[in-house]
RNA sequence: GCCUUGGUAGCUCAGUCGGUAGAGCAAUGGACUGAAAAUCCAUGUGUCGGUGGUUCGAUUCCGCCCCAAGGCA
């Protein structure tokens, strides 16, 4: 029983999700990996509770320092969404991250079968980094084929992370990385899901532009000279979000300030076009509208169609 | 005006001791089950500045012309 936004960078769903709370009445979650920071305000496009004049939450959840994950997220978020709802109120989850919202949408455990303790995770993650260093990844795929040969067929031998999962997982807790959740299980009966799509490439990239510049314009190089003064330091999770990492090349000299800016724009673009990728092609249900077809469209369009469920009572 | 260096993919450049060429980036498509703004995979592309000559064959060698950068006047 949620309404779900999602789409591209700079399609304009944090005011749309927004007004449609508004006329609501209820509170939006948000699903966004780099947002859940706090102190990361300008990079990452947040508009404050008060200038949307609404509440956001799965925003400013957590330090630049520490890390997070799907499963953060998810917690986080089901508690915000059981909040709202006691309430009587529908959740409107608004985001660009679309692997947080399948998090919503399926029940997973995301390899973890039971409440196995988490520092036997941890250092078995750090023994085959260890062995990732000293000899490649290649023997650790070799490795992956003899424990979980679905998996290895599956995951390209140069995808360093996703190796290494695949075998923490097998190690810690016994279970083969290609055998969970393997059903893609609904959690919940009902909801809503539009996707804003872009089929404009060139609006889209003036959009994207913009809102670099605009970025620029409000501040992110002191905005990233403060993270860094507080002690952040590039290699951090959090510092790899785009508007962020691109500095490190800047500020060790080896790039001048406009080959820094239009990285910038090159990785948003690159960002939005994998984001397109991913709700094109994971979510066939949901509802897609062209941003191009205006603001006005777009609000009346979700809106009539939130109504119609509503009345049929779908929600 | 003279000298030098350069003109090769959208960009930066490599290369061909003469047999019609390649890297990186960009572009385009895709995967993604505890880092997802992360990580990873796949795919083109070219009158090799113009024009004559030598040659079986020239982007490569030679002449002339055009353009760019630097130097000398």
């Amino acid at each position: 029983m949620i309404v779900i936004i999602g789409g591209a960078t700079a399609s304009g769903k944090t005011k749309l999700g927004a007004e449609l709370a508004k006329s609501l009445n209820t509170s939006i979650i948000s699903a966004d990996s780099m947002q859940i920071y706090s102190g990361m305000d300008i990079g990452t496009a947040k508009v404050s509770d008060i200038e949307l004049g609404v509440k956001q939450y799965c925003v400013d959840i957590i330090s630049p320092f520490n890390n997070f994950s799907i499963v953060n997220y998810r917690d986080e978020a089901e508690c915000a969404i059981k909040e709202i709802e006691s309430q009587g109120k529908i959740p409107i989850v608004v985001g660009g991250t679309g692997y947080y919202i399948s998090s919503l949408i399926y029940e997973r455990k995301y390899g973890r079968p039971g409440d196995n303790s988490d520092e036997l995770r941890c250092s078995i993650k750090e023994e085959l980094i260890d062995e990732y260093n000293k000899n490649g990844i290649f023997k650790l795929w070799k490795e992956l084929e003899q424990l979980d040969l679905k998996s290895a067929l599956k995951i390209h031998p140069n995808n360093v992370k996703r190796v290494i999962r695949a075998l923490e997982v097998i190690k810690t807790y016994g279970v083969k990385y290609s055998e969970q959740d393997n059903d893609m299980q609904y959690k919940r009966d009902n909801f809503l899901f539009y996707v804003l799509t872009s089929n404009n490439r060139i609006e889209r990239t003036i959009r994207i532009n913009d809102r670099v510049d605009r970025m620029l314009e409000e501040g992110l190089y002191n905005e990233i000279n403060e993270l860094l003064s507080y002690g952040v330091e590039f290699n951090m999770q959090s510092m790899q979000g785009i508007g962020y990492k691109e500095w490190q090349q800047y500020f060790e000299n080896k790039s001048t300030w406009d080959k820094t800016i239009i990285q910038i724009k090159v990785d948003s673009k690159h960002y939005a076009k994998k984001q397109d990728t991913w709700f094109n092609n994971k979510y066939p249900y949901a509802k897609c509208i062209d941003v191009e077809l205006g603001y006005a469209y777009l609000f009346d369009t979700i809106s009539d169609d939130i109504r119609i469920n509503k009345e049929n009572g779908m929600l």
